[in-house]
DNA sequence: CTGTTAGCGCATTCAA
DNA sequence: TTGAATGCGCTAACAG
């Protein structure tokens, strides 16, 4: 194991093999170097413990071999996901991962943004707090790689996202054939990709069926397990008539089954209910609940590679906005 | 906005601006500089979007505001709720967070620890996947403060955790007084302190109440929802006499909670169930799941700003160790 | 195959 | 109050 903050440099190492500084840098680099010299050279690197100062080759080469992750909420299983799956294509790659977390704060992003560009990362994985960052990131991207994930706030970046239409299509249409007609959807914020398109398939399957889309089994709020709770009790409160929930996300799907247990709501006999992503405890909740699985494997994995070629190629492209199929879940059908 | 990736320079912004790039240099960094002359050099700083290069910085002041953070598995919310607090910690400090998950792998661990070195990371947040690391990291800490975090591995180092003993005490002793005389555990892993300490408060509180420790009662577990199922199922098959679960971890709790269910026990009347640490659905679960607690908030704004002392002051100290007290929420009266 | 040398962008010492 | 010069540790161009 090697450790050295301890200012062993590449010229110690050199004197003390007795070569010059640009040998030993291409024994590290593995340069041409006569066999003879490598062991010599190779020998003291173990012996005084030398291992190279990356600071340094990054501001020679440029590069510091860290990208930087911008994420809206690090307490959100569904990120959480995502990095794993990061970890797994970094890991022997000397790549390292910043992650950000901006509380889903524009202010915060901001500090953010420049922090990470001040230290000069190679390239940037972003789900951002406010479309309006959608200028701010294309310029970026002129120099700095950028790959935007989850939600989609500009065309022309790359992007990685949930089939998320697809997804709540296949969700609601499921309850209608079990004969559900009576949908309630507590939909999320319709700035971002995720809760807009997720209301959008919510709207279209309706249609599709020939149902009547009633203002009250419309409910917005704002991803959070409070507002799912709070929306579902109202809906109760006011004794809207409806036998199934689609919640947008899971955190507002939480709510939900909390409202309706708490309100002595059998689930799926007295309301069915269905929710965008999974939880940990979704699957041995009682009864376990149905979601829709997003394959965090397959947008961290695409992401975490195309940012990679986007740093090492570094030639122009058409950006292209790559949607991955989700896959419904039922845990206990209706 | 600044962004700076297009290599504008310190000295692009001397030319300009008709002085010195010493000059340039006290400006942003409030040296001594006439009124006059800032203001001129900020001008021309807005003018051509300058922003310092943190990498030069880092390599001339040996600094690099980058905290690493070692951790087992990014997927369990303890290191996430871990990372949130940090967050708001660092973010309008200028300080970044690389985390590195082990996937509790020794072998990428040492991979990470030689990334990070490498990247002159200012401080380390450790909870290291072996103990036969204490060693390494007590010889990083000569130059790089450490601070462990949840597993305690070396006595030489800073380090802060739950009061594991005092927690799984404060469950066990409940369970007892609610009348429950035949506790199985599920206990986590032994070579960790919180496996370790768990297993241990579990005994210490039998024997202070005079109940016999029983063999059958005492699993062995791997931190995972599918140890936690297979256990219990296993407990369940054998006809094992037990009317109560204490689970030394949330997944091995979710997973013990599952094997129940499946087997149509009633929580808590037949068998009550309390697990070590918090899940997202715990408490809409049903019934919801009493758990310990364990004060993420507080661990990780003290080892947040642990560490940044410890960076900033660089004098040295002893080592302490810190533990903080859990709550048991009970969330469903045995 | 190996050595010398010139920066990468910045902060700081020393002079002025 | 300002400027010139040095070096942080490394890689790569060039020369030998």
């Amino acid at each position: 194991m090697k450790i050295n903050k301890n200012n062993v440099t590449l010229e110690d190492v050199a004197r003390k093999a007795d070569v010059s500084v640009s040998t030993v840098s291409r024994v590290i680099n593995n340069g041409i170097v006569a066999e003879k010299t490598r062991k010599k050279v190779e020998k003291v690197i173990k012996e005084i413990n030398y291992s190279p100062n990356t600071i340094a080759r990054s501001l020679r080469g440029g590069r510091t071999n860290i990208i930087g992750f911008i994420i809206p909420d690090i307490t959100n299983p569904f990120f959480t996901k995502l990095i794993n799956e990061l970890g797994k294509i970094y890991k022997d790659k000397g790549y390292s991962i910043i992650v950000c977390n901006t509380y889903d704060d524009p202010k915060i992003e901001k500090i953010q943004i420049e922090t990470l560009l001040g230290k000069r990362v190679d390239g940037l994985l972003v789900t951002s707090s406010d479309i309006k960052f959608a200028r701010t990131y294309e310029k970026i991207n002129r120099n700095c790689p950028v790959v935007l994930i989850d939600r989609l706030i500009s065309e022309e970046l790359d992007s990685i996202r949930t089939d998320n239409i697809d997804g709540s299509m296949h969700a609601v249409s499921y309850l209608i054939n079990k004969g559900r007609r009576n949908i309630l959807t507590i939909a999320g914020p319709q700035q971002y990709t995720p809760g807009k398109e997720r209301y959008e398939g919510f709207i279209k399957t309706l249609e599709l069926f020939n149902l009547p889309v009633k203002e009250s089994l419309i409910k917005f709020g704002d991803f959070t397990k409070r507002s799912g709770y709070e929306l579902t009790k109202e809906a109760l409160n006011n004794n809207v008539n409806f036998d199934a929930i689609f919640a947008a996300n899971n955190f507002m799907g939480a709510g939900a089954f909390k409202a309706l247990k708490d309100n002595g709501y059998k689930i799926p006999e007295d309301v069915a209910l269905i929710m965008f992503d999974d939880l940990d405890l979704a699957d041995v909740a009682n009864p376990p609940i149905t979601v829709v699985i997003q394959s965090t494997k397959e947008i961290g994995r695409r992401a975490g590679n195309l940012i990679l070629d986007l740093i090492e190629n570094k030639e122009k492209h058409e950006p292209k906005q790559i949607m991955i199929k989700s896959t419904l879940e039922i845990r206990k059908s209706v």
